[in-house]
DNA sequence: CTTGACCTTGGAGTGCTCTCCACTGTTTAC
DNA sequence: GTAAACAGTGGAGAGCACTCCAAGGTCAAG
C-alpha cells in the first residue's frame, strides 16, 4: 500500500510516517515511480509503536523492539517475551497509579494539601 | 533552604530548579543576598511532580495542578472535590492500561506476529 | 492535454524539557 | 586577603518527536 493508505489506517499523518522512515521505524520497498510501498503488517506494527509510545517507550528504543524481533531466531517465541514485558510494564504503572491513587485519597481525608506554596501548615486545629 | 540542598534533597539539578522557578512550577523567596530560598515543601511538591511527569502529564498541566491547589479556598471541600478529581483521572488511565495489558496478553497466546519488517510469514512448518 | 489527487525531496520550524556556558557576586575557611 | 564552594544572570544549544512548506514528479479521469 501507500503511504496514503497507510496513513489512513493508522491515524498518523503522511510527514509521521516519512519521519518514521528516515530513522528506520517502518521500512517499505519502492514502486517503479519512486512512491513508497509498505506490506499490510505495517499497520499492526505501527499500532504497536503507538502501544510502546504510550507506556513511555522512546522511538529509539522502539526501533530495539523491532530489531530484536528481527533478529530473533525463533521470532514467536522472541515476541511473547517481548510482550510479556510490556505487560509487566503496564503492572508497573498501574501499581504507581494506584500508589498515586492511594496518596491522593488519604488526603482527601485529611485534608492536608500538597501545598505547592505558602503557608506552612494549615493550623486549622 | 538554597537552591543546592532543593536539588540534593530531589534529585534534580539546580539548572533544573532554575527552569522550574522560570516556569512557575516551584516558587521561592529569596534571600537579602539574592539567592533563592525554598520551603521544606517544595521537596514533597517536587516528589509530586516527578510522579506526575511519569504519569504522563506536562509540566504546564502540572502547574495547573499547582495553581487551582493554590486557588482553592482553604475550605477542605474544595480541595476534596480537586483530589477526587485527580483519582477519577488516574482511574481512567488505568482502565486504559488495563485493556492495553489485556490485548497484549490475548496476542501472547496467540503467537500473532507483528512481523515488523521481513518474510510474509515464518512458514518454518 | 489539462485538472486534481496523489506522491517525491530537502530543509526549516515548533514545542517541550531541559542542559551547558560564561561571567559575576557572596560566603566561609584558613 | 585569597581560595573554594556556593549562588546569581542571560542566552545558546540539544534531543526528541514531529509538522509544515516549497518545488516538483506521476497518474487516472474527463
Amino acid at each position: 500500500m501507500r503511504i496514503g493508505e497507510l496513513a489512513a489506517q493508522t491515524g498518523m499523518s503522511k510527514d509521521t510516517l516519512r519521519f518514521y522512515e528516515k530513522i528506520g521505524l517502518v521500512e517499505g520497498d519502492r514502486l517503479a515511480n519512486g512512491y513508497r510501498d509498505f506490506a499490510p503488517e505495517m499497520v499492526t506494527w505501527l499500532h504497536y509503536v503507538r502501544t510502546a509510545q504510550v507506556l513511555g517507550f522512546s522511538l529509539a528504543e522502539i526501533i530495539e523492539h523491532g530489531d530484536q524481533l528481527r533478529d530473533a531466531p525463533d521470532s514467536a517465541e522472541a515476541l511473547s517475551a517481548l510482550l510479556a514485558g510490556k505487560v509487566g510494564v503496564i503492572d508497573q504503572r498501574m501499581a504507581e497509579l494506584a500508589a498515586l491513587r492511594a496518596d491522593l485519597t488519604t488526603r482527601i481525608g485529611t485534608g492536608c494539601p500538597l501545598r505547592p506554596v505558602g503557608q506552612p501548615a494549615p493550623a486549622m486545629s
